[in-house]
DNA sequence: AATATTTTTTAGATAAGACTAAAAATATTT
DNA sequence: AAATATTTTTAGTCTTATCTAAAAAATATT
């Protein structure tokens, strides 16, 4: 049995850990989910006695394979319960992080099951973000960030790197949306901005909005 | 703030005592949740420190107003999570207690109210139980257990009052579901059974089973 | 009314998960 | 390479919610 506090460690190792195959510290595990480099260092311990993780001292911690399972189930808990709060409930994408966070830590297998075919069986979350299926595989779509897209070209955006409900509704005031397709006309050296263009309009983005919006290539 | 465990006091309480109304005593608290009597009473302390229950020593608990509010919001988060498990996930109706024991203590107003509507404010649950509204308030369709209805009367079954996975799947078995007209044919006092007819049949219930089916009146 | 039984409370202990402060190990400077 | 700074770990404390065992109060029985 894992424990909710468990998963939370789990997933923070899997996200910071290039898919929990890399060493993470002690560190940036705290700091993503807040917490003191203690209270990791003692959760680490927990998670290694469980053979969730593997640890050594002073040297970081990766996932095991049982341990990366975990992870990803719970991601796609996560993802799965998004898509209902935007496609059956008719929340905006920016409202539904939260409760998510809640959400993927009700247990039943069957529970999740049965909404993924609710839910269509759907391959990507309302921010982009590919749902692992019941296995854990998942395909992630081929994309760039607009940082990294030469000027002339165009894609689909089709995710966000940044859930953050400041820059979700940010996008929203700005009628950005997954699925629209994304022309970049220019490049400012000056301050790194770069000019793009919609169907319905041109505007200028700045550094920080373009390198968190990805273009399928 | 009201933890998940002093949520699961709150909802005893209202279910033992009249609709919290009543003093309930420790013991019974301890039995409904399966817990020791010297652990409902440590809970009890924290439930009046916080105004949710009067408590005097040796005279068991009742809820205050604020603390009943509280006990019908759970209930009605765990009520409507159950419609929406058997109504939209196609949960058969005797397994979907456990996962809306956990469901219930997810901490969102507006996911509650968007659930509500998107079911389309059901007014009771798949187990016949009246589900109340934002403010509290729930209306309860007047009915009689089998147990207290006359010979040759009929009614409609509209709630089930013992809702364990035993007695769900008896009722399944047996294909009576709230919803059907049933009429008391016979009544045997030598063993208390009861011969009621459903338009597709005719069957002998046990005293056991029939106290626990509601017919309206 | 006195005794026995049951119920409830108190006192003290435990486990999970977090914290602070200090010690130990590793990294970075000079 | 020594000194300094940063990171990580340890040791000890706190809170929440539980438990056991014993004491106190209430109820039941003779």
């Amino acid at each position: 049995m894992v424990t909710l506090s468990e998963e939370n460690y789990l997933k923070a190792i899997y996200h910071l850990g290039n898919q929990g195959g890399d060493a993470v510290s002690t560190n940036a595990i705290a700091e993503l989910i807040d917490t003191k480099a203690s209270s990791v260092t003692d959760m680490i311990k927990k998670l290694a006695e469980k053979e969730l993780a593997n640890y050594i001292k002073y040297q970081g911690v990766s996932l095991t394979e049982s341990g990366r399972l975990t992870a990803k189930s719970v991601i796609r808990k996560h993802r799965l319960w998004e898509t209902f709060l935007v496609n059956k409930l008719n929340f905006s994408w920016h409202e539904v992080h939260e409760i998510a966070e809640q959400l993927e830590h009700i247990k039943s297998e069957k529970l999740i099951d049965k909404l993924d075919d609710f839910l269509d069986y759907p391959t990507h979350d309302p921010h982009g973000d590919p749902i692992p299926d019941k296995l854990g595989n998942y395909t992630k779509i081929k994309s760039k960030s607009i940082l990294n897209i030469n000027t002339g070209s165009q894609g689909v955006l089709i995710s966000v790197k940044d859930s953050s409900k400041a820059f979700l509704k940010y996008l929203n005031k700005n009628e950005l949306a997954l699925g629209d397709t994304i022309k970049v006309i220019d490049f400012e050296p000056f301050d790194d901005s770069f000019t793009i263009e919609t169907k319905s309009k041109t505007m200028t983005i700045s550094k920080n909005v373009a390198e968190n919006l990805y273009l399928s290539i």
